[in-house]
Order: C-alpha cells, then sequence, then structure tokens
DNA sequence: TCTCTTATTGCGACTAGTTCGCAACAATAC
DNA sequence: GTATTGTTGCGAACTAGTCGCAATAAGAGA
C-alpha cells in the first residue's frame, strides 16, 4: 500500500535540518520525536495515525498526537484528512491534493495546480479561499464506480 | 432513473411523494419518521444532527441517525460531512457544494457546476469521479482569513 | 560526569459523532 | 381487535482525538 513515486525535490527539508529545526524551536529530541521524524522522513507518501501507531508500539497514542501537531506547527509534516477514516500525515513539500474513493479507501494523488482554477474561482465570487490539501476530496474509483451510466 | 446532471429541483420530491416512497420500501410511517420527514421537507437548506435533535427531543440520537440513513437509503435526502464538525443533512435535489471556512464553521453553498471543469478532469485523467456533494470543501472565509496581498 | 530544571511522556479519563444489541413498543395486515 | 414484526429507546461500544497530571528524561550548566 506504500505509495509510490514521491521522489523528494530538492527544495524539501532534509532530515537533519528537520532536527535543527526543532531544536531552534526549543524543543528537546526525544526518542519518540527522533524516531517518528525519521518514520515520516522514510515514509514516501501519507502515512496514517493508525500504521504509525503500529510501527512504534512504545509510543502512547496521546503522544502520537502531540508529537504530530508539534511537528506540524514547526512546519515539517501537514496531515489530510481523509474522508471518514484517520488522517494521514506525509512530510511537507509535496504539493498535491488526496482524492479518495470512498468504497474502497483507494487515494489518488493529484497535483494542486488541478484545483487553481477552482481555487481562484472560489475566491473571488464566494469569498472563501480554498484549503488545498487539509481535506481530501472523495470520489470513487473506477473499480468502484464502473463508468457507462448505470445508477444504483 | 431522474438523474439528469443539469436538471435543478424542478423534479424535486414533494412531501406526499416521499412518504409514498417510504411505503413502498416497505416501512412503517412512525411519528418519528413523520416529524423528521417533515421537518427535513420544510428546512430550506442544510441541518445538523443537533438541529434535529434539538428540535426533536422525543426521538432518541441512535434512532435519528437510523431514520437519517433510512431516508437516506430511500433516495429522499442526502447528506454531506462540514469538516470536522457533524455532518449536514438536506432534502435531495439540491445541486450544490458545501465550502465550509474551517476556523468559523461558515458554510457557503456553490453551485455544483463550479465543480464540473475538475470532476471531468478528476474523471478523464485520474479515473476518480468526483462525488460532488457528500463532503465539503475546506477553505477559509474572508473574516477569519483575511486577504493580505494585493491582489486584485 | 553529575545535577537540576522543566519539557515531554504515559496513563487514564474524557469528548464528539456515530453505531450496535436487545428488549419493549407500536404500525399495519388480517 | 389481535397478531406480527418493523422500529424505537436505552445503554454500551466504538473511532478519532484531546486533556490533566504525576513520572520521566532531555539537555544546560557546574
Amino acid at each position: 500500500m506504500t505509495k509510490t513515486s514521491s521522489e523528494r525535490s530538492s527544495s524539501e527539508i532534509g532530515f537533519d535540518e528537520a532536527l535543527d529545526r526543532l531544536r531552534v524551536a526549543g524543543g528537546r529530541i526525544t526518542r519518540a520525536r527522533r524516531s517518528l521524524l525519521e518514520d515520516l522522513y522514510r515514509a514516501a507518501g501519507r502515512v496514517t495515525v493508525d500504521e504509525l501507531a503500529e510501527r512504534h508500539p512504545d509510543v502512547d497514542s496521546a503522544t502520537l498526537y502531540r508529537v504530530l501537531s508539534h511537528f506540524e506547527s514547526v512546519g515539517l509534516i501537514d496531515h489530510v484528512h481523509l474522508g471518514h477514516g484517520p488522517a494521514g500525515y506525509r512530510w511537507v513539500g509535496h504539493r498535491s491534493v488526496a482524492v479518495v474513493c470512498e468504497d474502497c479507501g483507494r487515494v489518488v494523488d493529484v497535483p494542486a495546480d488541478e484545483l487553481r482554477p477552482l481555487a481562484d474561482r472560489l475566491r473571488r465570487h464566494y469569498g472563501m479561499r480554498l484549503s488545498i490539501g487539509h481535506f481530501a476530496l472523495t470520489a470513487r474509483c473506477e473499480a468502484c464506480a464502473p463508468d457507462h451510466s448505470h445508477e444504483r
């Protein structure tokens, strides 16, 4: 289920740089923080809290959330709500929007630019600045909703 | 089935028709169902579970959810997840998408047609059929995220 | 290196939103 | 009316996430 082909761009924050950021922010580099940071850094794409909890059984779930929100406040990761399920976290620098199938849960990443025209219209005509990335778009994938207009 | 995409509320289901549908579906018209159906029919737009619970204190919340999902399965209402908060329910036939401010929770309704270009692209290029309406788009309204840059 | 301060953790309780099991109830068919 | 069985109310459970607090352990300074 690992996400494919999210190559690291040069503008992306490196692991050591991330550690520095945490230190500059005045925080301590604890065992939990270091191992979660490593995991998030190495993960190719989005990771859910469940997955992190499974991979770090020594880290309490309350701590998990606290660490994640700390990382987020320092600008190392961001999170996206994937429909009904748990949120997904990933290293910053990705400029894509998740489109999740509401039936099978499959997530397809779409370049954020695809939403630009809509975002512009929403801002200009409705005064709403679209939060690209914070919530996934829900859809149905081909497997779950084969085309050719057969309504349920 | 009556689902041609550009049609609007001319084909909206009336209250008595809705009652018929429930009967045809083999269900009983209970007190809870009748009063909730009336409420939803009369409500101008989206109603949250909280609001319904407040207005129908005699109806247990578990029943509330069951009735709502029954109505939905019969095709009388649909629901939309408004970001972090509770879901909103409304009479079918509305062709709009909710855009919710993630800070203040304000909901702005946007004609579904605004999403058409995006939906088309997602279908054609990514094989995902956007579920317009099931999830709100999240954004920030002008009050919560005043535009600092000087854009036209 | 040891000591001290205090940021962070683990634990358990708690929240919101929603679902489930089950016995009591009430809508309808007869 | 009575019987049948779909629905309801109640409470418990569940998921995703948050919070308070005492114990722990980073890491600055001696």
